[in-house]
DNA sequence: GCAAAAGTGTTTGCCATACACCCATGT
DNA sequence: ACATGGGTGTATGGCAAACACTTTTGC
């Protein structure tokens, strides 16, 4: 027991990079810090780990108290811990990525603190290391929606494979053949066609899909190389 | 500041999943709790984070003096976090996988402390959650040398086509092709042939190969599918 | 009729796999 | 001589990329 004495105790954090999909871009939830030092700054949501949760639970709770939605994705990214990364305290952080669908938010909520989506590709100043979070978030992304329909989480439960396909656009950054990428994507037989078509993206109509009940969350054979 | 007042700190570990490579196998360095809790039960190697330290430099802080080795390859795996997951205290602990040369280790330094390897097909019980960091981290060691020759950091620094297959064999848990294997990677482009051969492995003797110098830790094309 | 996306089919080239085969050499 | 790994070449199948083409419908 003695192993235990003796040695430091930090403050511990988790730090959450929401993303979203928007205007055919990826958008991240930054907030403004309201406090110094680096009062002004945009900043990633966080909190501290209670005593009783997990830096999962602590993360899952921080985004349910922010955002009001509940069962959200949420993958582990990488844990921060540089002596000097956050100037007042020593305060180790986990990072998480969280995929949400923007248009769900209860936007007074949002607006309330103050907090706003930002297009990935023109992220204002963020304090500390959030830029280098959400740098490693997106790759960590990247390696999720390359074996996984992970990334419809960010997607309205219904979809066509139009608007799938320029999500995965705005994820890795690059075009996808539209006629190779259905192909692609039915072949992983994870989707189940719905009877109702989009009207409203195209003259013709699109069916739409959803992730079948039984396959959400699950791995596929790869879909995206890198 | 007072954002910082009024939360609770934790001792912050570091656990290092020590890899090594020996007898067409993998091991991993494991060393007996000397202390109760589970006392007796066989643990990863750990120690606690500093104040003047990442986690990074303390996990390879850790490795020096434990394996008296120097500039080891570390790479992150998860950060472990779970209230309950030591019984006595709450310690959250940040996972690393290393990879080591077991032959280069001061056997006497390691006896010393009672450390072994253990085959990782043949664990003994672990204490805590160890077992799931070893698991964790060998799916992380999987996915980098899918990527990298970065696995070679358990061989000599010279090495045959057959000695880098037999690891990538073990790493995998599969058999590849020996022609296919010595065309996949020398197409890679990142070995040099040197001049000398090993002759104590086959008659015919095979050319030593390493990493060219600009080339170590650099991510290349895919080099194992999974 | 035209434009634009939906949806299907075809062609091509690359690459992974399987495997045949000769080489060099210690026993 | 032969067994063993070293090293090279080749045939095959599957799949991804490129792209042609038809369908549908609002304008």
């Amino acid at each position: 027991m003695e192993y235990y004495q003796g040695h430091s105790k930090y403050l511990l954090a988790v730090d959450c990079v929401v993303l979203g999909y928007e205007d055919e871009e990826l958008k991240v939830l930054l907030y403004p810090r309201g406090f110094e030092p680096v009062k002004g700054k945009w900043s990633l949501m966080g909190g501290f780990v209670g005593e009783d949760e997990s830096a999962e639970e602590a993360a899952s709770r921080v985004l349910q108290q922010i955002t009001g939605l509940d069962n959200i994705f949420l993958e582990q990214v990488e844990a921060f811990s540089k002596p000097g990364r956050e100037t007042i305290a020593r305060v180790v952080s986990i990072v998480f990525y969280a995929l949400v669908r923007i248009h769900l938010h209860d936007k007074e909520l949002l607006k309330a603190q103050g907090a706003e989506w930002h297009p990935l590709s023109q992220l204002p100043e963020l304090v500390f290391d959030h830029r280098e979070m959400v740098e490693k978030a997106l790759l960590k992304l990247q390696q999720k929606a390359g074996y996984s329909l992970a990334g419809s989480e960010m997607l309205s439960e219904r979809f066509t494979l139009m608007q799938l396909r320029k999500l995965y656009q705005a994820i890795y950054r690059r075009e996808f053949d539209p006629g190779n990428f259905r192909k692609k994507i039915l072949s992983l037989e994870v989707l189940e066609k719905l009877d109702e078509k989009n009207a409203s993206e195209s003259r013709k109509g699109a069916y739409y899909y959803r992730v079948k009940e039984e396959m959400v969350g699950m791995e596929t054979s790869r879909i995206v190389k890198f």
